[in-house]
DNA sequence: CGTGCGGTTGATGATCATCAATTTTGGTGG
DNA sequence: CCACCAAAATTGATGATCATCAACCGCACG
């Protein structure tokens, strides 16, 4: 959708559908920087260059505002640019503990964590409590779940098959998961205890 | 300074002096995931307990600001809003940059990126350009490195020996850096080309 | 003069990356 | 509907990088 160093004139929130931040060194390297799932926002105002990839994974919906207009609204209406610095600030967070799961968590913990994530993430739009049994498409390949984690394919694969050895997932062709026990995912993971106040 | 979870009712700026966010899993293992130098601000507005740990580095003077005024006046004064905002969206760059160095670098680049920024954090302080030959004291020890970096902080003697024998930095004591050819070092840290718009 | 902290260096091992088949899956056209 | 194909995923063998465990150095400070 948008390549890194394009000109950007236009901000948008997702709809429906899953779209991906990336970056990647020369070398082909390439780091996911942000997962954007229904609801949430991309681009800067104040800023007419992507710095990041941006690429869809499933079809995508996002509902797009040109720039100028919308930096306009962002003066007249404050506190569209309070809503603004909130959900900036959520993401923030968000990176924050990614960092924490890049830098210190197992190949085992990453998997997890992630799942977790996507768990949540769905159970919350579906209006479902995140306990006890849940399943959902995963929208990621393989692939892209190794540059989220900081992993490759290969170790992604591994560690899926052997969650699912363990029991703690199961899977139904190459997107489902199954998750018998969300406790139990969870405590994979690695997170601290109850996770009561992340997103 | 403040311990993750504690009830923190100010928000406040750096003004000298350097200082570090970092989140722990309950087993101990610590990631870094800011690093506070002068002109940084901490806090945020809208939340009362602190997610993170905040420790001071070294001799640390702050400029604070308790919540509730400081809430009211950026109701009052749009402008503050729209600088703390931009300000997020810088910090939420840095973020992402950094997911890259954690999840994709290795030990050797994470170190010559490390020292890069700080190297040029300090010329930007100092008003010199980041050109040529540059020295200045590290604000962190080998174990706060570490932490920021993803690694142990033997691996981060050992990858700091080895860009002193290949001649990319040298050392004076423990703290001080020479940097003899920054672009170098910049080289040696695997980002692309320029590094324009890098901060 | 000991003691503790920060740092360096060495030996060894675990985890994850790499290289290389092979299998599964979902889609497409006959 | 089935056969075929390419992309995605799995699995195995091997190796590099970095973590771990441990010893030791130098310096500041009581």
């Amino acid at each position: 959708m948008v390549w890194s160093g394009d000109r950007m004139d236009f901000v948008a929130s997702v709809v429906t559908g899953v779209a991906t931040l990336t970056q990647t060194m020369e070398d082909g390297r390439t780091q996911m920087v942000g997962l954007l799932l229904p609801s949430d926002f991309v681009g800067r105002p104040g800023r007419d260059h992507a710095p990041y990839n941006v690429t869809a994974t499933t079809d995508l919906m996002m509902c797009c505002f040109r720039k100028k207009p919308f930096e306009a609204m962002m003066l007249s209406t404050p506190h569209i640019g309070q809503r603004l610095l909130e959900m900036t600030l959520d993401e923030l967070d968000a990176a924050r503990e990614w960092m924490l799961l890049l830098g210190r968590k197992t190949a085992r913990e990453k998997i997890a964590s992630l799942l977790s994530i996507v768990a949540r993430r769905e159970a919350s739009l579906n209006l479902r409590g995140s306990r006890g049994k849940m399943d959902f498409d995963l929208p990621l390949t393989r692939e892209a779940m190794a540059d989220y984690l900081g992993l490759t394919l290969e170790t992604v694969s591994r560690q899926m098959s052997a969650l699912k050895r363990d029991g703690i997932i199961g899977l139904e062709g190459k997107r489902r998961v199954i998750i018998p026990d969300f406790d139990r995912l969870q405590d994979e993971a690695g997170d601290d205890t109850d996770g009561g106040y992340l997103v």
